[in-house]
Parts: structure tokens; C-alpha cells; sequence
DNA sequence: ACGAGGTCCTGCGAGC
DNA sequence: TGCTCGCAGGACCTCG
């Protein structure tokens, strides 16, 4: 799915498109994508309820209602949320999954090809539950190198599956797990716990600065991704080592590696830039 | 507690 | 041209 860097770029472009609109008539085109509620219960708790703000959590997109509700996206590998101008057309509603019009001439669509993606709509309670089970925002000013260190506290994983372990960290998927031990120079397979301070400093830098970096580019686009606007990203001319393998790294012009043997992901690292910690 | 592997889906590119 | 296979920004589950 779209990582931290691709839904914060979405939330940016949809923010001033939706706050403030309402969901005039919402429709799930395809109910398999609901959790927690039927077709039913959702489409009536989002009817007519006026947006007031849309923000970020993890990789997650979070729509406040006036009700307090809040409709939470996530969209997995595939999924999109835009905003088109009525009537909808062909390309627009192609994989729509979910839509509604705004009130304003323009509707919220919700596409995803595969259909991995979720739409749940939260109360107070329900939403204070569901934060709780997701780690620390890794670019929250107060995410200090201490907090990396106690999310990998505990368990001698390899420390590219712990980082993209979303109850541990928020927010980082394969690309940018790939990237960030790239930059701490950190070999993927080791233990989390058996990573030494200075490493885990090192990283808590790279994560920090590669998904800054990434917001700034406005997100990767490998393949399906697209922001709010329907445009591409920049930072897939930036990556390093993801998607690199069998190329030189950047740094010492070695072959960089890919295997699948972490967590049946693609992994690819530089043996001699990362290979030492 | 951990690793391995399957599951949900569809599309695409490689290889034959 | 047309097939089959493996893989894809994720996250959940079960099994041993």
C-alpha cells in the first residue's frame, strides 16, 4: 500500500477538498472492502454528515464527522481516495470501491484493484481502541531515538520485519524499511534487540529523514500509486536500493542484493554497506 | 515467542 | 498470440 509518505500526500490534497463537505448519498459499490459494520450501518452513519477535518494515522486516512464518527481508509496495496468532478466517468469509477458526492458538484471516490483495502466507520470508543494497537508516529517531533530502541526492545526478529510491524512502528512499509537500513547502513536480517545504540540512533535518523524526504517528493510511485490529485510521486528517482537489485549501490558501487528470505518480502540491501552490524 | 507460510484479491510482465 | 507462473507499497491468520 501507499506507505506513511504516500497517505500523508493524500491527506494533504483531500484535506482542503473535503473539510467541510458532507456525504450526500454514500454508496459501497463493493462491501467486501467494510469491517466491523454491514453496507447498511455504514452508508446511513456517513449520510449527510458534514466533514470537519482529515488527517493522517500510520498508513491509515481519518475522516472526522460531525456525529464523532470517524470513517477510517486504509488502503493497502492498490486502494486510492480522490476527488473527481460530476458526473463520474469511466477512468474515475473504474475499481470504484466506495462513493459519495460532496455537495458541491465533486464526489469522494474510493478505487482499489485488488480490494485488500478496508473502510470502517469508528466511534469515540472504537477509535480510541484502535489507535492504541499501533505504534508511535515515527516523524512526531517528540519521536526521540529512545523510542525506536523500545519498540525493538523484546524480540530478536529480523529488524526489517520489526520495523514495518506497524503495532512497533507506525507507518513504514517494504519500500522505505529497504531504504532506511540502506541509509543507517544496517544489514536487514539482524536481530532488533541485538542492534547496539549507536545503530539504533543511526536508524532512527534514516527513518526520520527518508520519510521526510519522501513527503517532500510527494511519495513513491512504483506502479499503482497516486496522490489525492491523481498525480505520480517523485521519490522513486531517489530510491537507493529498492528496486535496485543487481545494480551498483550508490555508495561503494557494489551489487546490491534482493532476497525474499525476510518475512517473504523483498529485501535489498548492499552486503558491504550493511553488512557489518 | 518465533518463523514459516497461507489468505484475501487482480493485473502485469516474463518465459515458454 | 496465448497460456502459466511468480510477484506486487499490506496485514491478518494458523500451524508447528
Amino acid at each position: 500500500m501507499p506507505e506513511l509518505p504516500e497517505v500523508e500526500t493524500i491527506v494533504r490534497d483531500l484535506a482542503p477538498a473535503l473539510e467541510g463537505r458532507s456525504f450526500r448519498n454514500p454508496t459501497v459499490l463493493r462491501p467486501d472492502i467494510i469491517r466491523g459494520s454491514t453496507r447498511s450501518t455504514l452508508e446511513r452513519r456517513l449520510r449527510n454528515r458534514r466533514i470537519l477535518s482529515v488527517q493522517r494515522r500510520a498508513k491509515h486516512i481519518v475522516v472526522m464527522l460531525d456525529s464523532g464518527d470517524r470513517v477510517v481508509v486504509q488502503l493497502r496495496m492498490t486502494g486510492g481516495l480522490f476527488v473527481h468532478p460530476l458526473p463520474l466517468r469511466r477512468p474515475a469509477l473504474d475499481y470504484a470501491v466506495f462513493r459519495s458526492a460532496l455537495g458541491n458538484g465533486t464526489a469522494l471516490v474510493f478505487r482499489d484493484v485488488r480490494r485488500l483495502g478496508t473502510l470502517r466507520v469508528l466511534n469515540e470508543t472504537q477509535w480510541h481502541s484502535y489507535t492504541a494497537s499501533i505504534g508511535p508516529e515515527p516523524l512526531e517531533a517528540s519521536f526521540a531515538a529512545g523510542d525506536l530502541g523500545r519498540a525493538l526492545a523484546g524480540t530478536r526478529q529480523a529488524i526489517k520485519k520489526v520495523i514495518m510491524d506497524q503495532r512497533r512502528l507506525a507507518g513504514v512499509g517494504n519500500i522505505y524499511a529497504n531504504e532506511a537500513l540502506f541509509r543507517a547502513g544496517v544489514d536487514p536480517s539482524r536481530s532488533a534487540a541485538a542492534l547496539p545504540p549507536e545503530a539504533v540512533a543511526d536508524l532512527h535518523r534514516a527513518i526520520r529523514a527518508v520519510l521526510s524526504d519522501a513527503i517532500g517528493a510527494r511519495g513513491t510511485t512504483v506502479r499503482d500509486y497516486r496522490s489525492g490529485t491523481g498525480a505520480e510521486g517523485g521519490f522513486q528517482h531517489a530510491l537507493a536500493v529498492y528496486g535496485r537489485g543487481g545494480q551498483p549501490c550508490l555508495r561503494c558501487r557494489t551489487r546490491l542484493v534482493t532476497t525474499h528470505r525476510i518475512d517473504g518480502r523483498s529485501t535489498t540491501f548492499c552486503w558491504r554497506c550493511q553488512g557489518g552490524r
